[in-house]
DNA sequence: ACAATGACCCAGT
DNA sequence: AACTGGGCCATTG
């Protein structure tokens, strides 16, 4: 386990219950606002699936992680859901959703 | 140390 | 809207 990852990992549980961050968010909010492709990769070798909310990680316009490590699409898409946020065709509102906090 | 890879992003065509 | 090329950063062989 590296520090990168942690530092990642960190950041994706600070993401409140029903909303959603973009790649770009986490990375800017461990100090890296550029390192966006190096976070996917930290929740992509995710150790804990479920504990981390890596579901409510989303990249800029909103859509969702084509290889999603729990049930693909379709699991990242009914967590979502499951939470009160509307995906449509696997995308979601960032307008709407997009935590404030980060 | 170097090259390649990937759940990314942006601008240009 | 779809495709391309360049840039970014950490990890791995």
């Amino acid at each position: 386990m590296t520090e990168f990852q942690n530092l990642v990992y960190e950041a994706a549980k600070l993401i409140p219950f029903g909303r959603v961050a973009t790649y770009q968010d986490i990375a800017r909010k461990i100090g890296r606002p550029k390192a966006t492709r190096a976070v996917g990769n930290a929740l992509h070798h995710n150790p804990q699936m479920i504990i981390i909310p890596c579901h409510r990680v989303v990249n800029a316009q909103g859509k969702l992680a084509v290889h999603f490590g729990y049930r693909g699409l379709k699991g990242q898409k009914e967590l979502l859901e499951r939470e009160g946020v509307k995906v449509i065709n696997y995308q979601v509102d960032l307008e709407v959703y997009r935590a404030a906090s980060l």
